[in-house]
DNA sequence: CGAGGTGTTGACGATGCTCAAGGGGAGTGG
DNA sequence: CCACTCCCCTTGAGCATCGTCAACACCTCG
């Protein structure tokens, strides 16, 4: 269990060559990151919020969210997770996490010791750079979500949001044209939007009845790209992408 | 102009020592830092949305902002800043910036290039994970006031913000008991919370009522520290503070 | 076949927005 | 020194986006 697995770091490289470039010597040192890989079921805490973790959790199949409750119960999620991204990257220099990791679907992750982590991020910091800028990213997706609640009204918020998505998730190869896995409930889509339920399932009903998307099952296609992005105030800058060209 | 100044970077070594232990190796390169100081007057953009700044800005003296314009001109500001903080560090790792720093009251700044800090980084990786750490608060914080926004109302939010911009304060030495300086205005405080300036007013008129707070001219006095965090659900984890001491 | 999670729809209500007007203080210029 | 201006704060009245409550349809799975 506790191995080097190549073919599972694959999905690592392909997210960090999304937003930068790898020396081979790299690329091999990641390959033989040692992880331990577990499949988990859906709706079921990684960490939690005070927890002091000593590693961290690589995305390898499966979708997982970030999120903290509030003191009354409400819950935000703070962002999503697709295959690639390390969500709790943080807890390797913040000993007491600030907020919890949950599955959303059935998943498979692999957990990489902070130990492991910071000896490679030492001995060579291009690395340490690559995941430094990786967390630097996450920080400028938790700013534009805090732009999109804080100042545009729910129908652009929920198309941003479904950009947002459909561009990462073209930067690691998981789309199919403007079509990919939706996985994603509304109530949670609301958790993270700051609506509820109910607002979003209006929302939708609006962007479905005026052609933009088609949202059934687990998919979601985006019929209108170009003028969703404009409903949803989208400019994928804040993404940090290597080539804008996956965005567009 | 140009040059060394060891009690300029005092600032930025309370800062650290408020979220993590340096060596004294350490505390001598960062005292010996070289930075260009600046003063720069109020309401002024110190970098914007685009640019490629080949230099941070440690804050010396007074306040600044981050924020971000929508589409449709509204504003959000994602973090206040203070002295002893570093708002574009970001920019390090991140060629494109994706939002603008703009000073609050006239402020005086120190320029250090990235050429400069990425070569301490490299060579003495402690300092790497001292600046990497408070990258990863500035985003914890960006995630605490995602979920302020998102989910708690008005009169909690505004209470949150106040608490901690008073521990922030304190972290750093910059208040006297429950009082501190507050050169934000009311429009700047709505477009952190995501409220209008109206409904500032009529929040902030409430808290006063009530005995919480005395705000006025550039001077906050918190009256009633207990109530307050526990109007706002201030729970300051978040921060990673070293001495949860200096919180309460 | 029943249960539970998810999506959908309707009616009503409230938090917070919009529009509008006026007051106070600090700085500037005559 | 006073008038003027500009920015910030304050207050009122009406309104709308979005929340609350409630009920029901659909689907999967045991």
């Amino acid at each position: 269990m506790d191995a080097t697995h190549p073919f599972t770091t694959a999905i690592l490289i392909r997210k960090l060559e999304s937003i930068l470039t790898l020396t081979d010597e790299e690329r091999q040192a990641l390959e033989a990151l040692p992880m331990q890989i577990v499949a988990l079921k859906e709706n079921q805490d990684i960490v939690r919020v005070g927890d002091r973790p000593s590693r961290s959790c690589l995305i390898l199949s499966g979708f997982t969210c970030m999120y903290k409750m509030t003191g009354d119960g409400k819950r935000q999620i703070h962002n999503f997770n697709i295959p690639g991204d390390i969500p709790d990257l943080q807890s390797l220099h913040l000993q007491v996490l600030d907020n919890s990791l949950s599955t959303l679907t059935p998943c498979s992750v692999g957990f990489i010791t902070h130990e492991v982590l910071d000896k490679l991020c030492e001995r060579q910091y291009r690395i340490a750079r690559a995941f430094w800028r990786e967390t630097l990213i996450d920080g400028a997706i938790f700013r534009e979500w805090m732009t999109s609640i804080g100042q545009r009204e729910s129908y652009p918020r929920m198309a941003h949001l479904l950009c947002e998505m459909m561009v990462r998730l073209r930067a690691v190869g998981l789309s199919d044209g403007y079509s990919c896995k939706w996985p994603i409930t509304q109530a949670e889509i609301g958790d993270a939007l700051g609506i509820t339920t109910v607002h979003v399932n209006r929302v939708l009903q609006e962007m479905r009845a005026e052609g933009l998307i088609d949202l059934k099952g687990d998919r979601l296609n985006i019929l209108a790209w170009e003028k969703l992005m404009q409903a949803g105030d989208f400019e994928p800058t804040y993404l940090h992408l290597k080539h804008e060209a996956t965005a567009a």
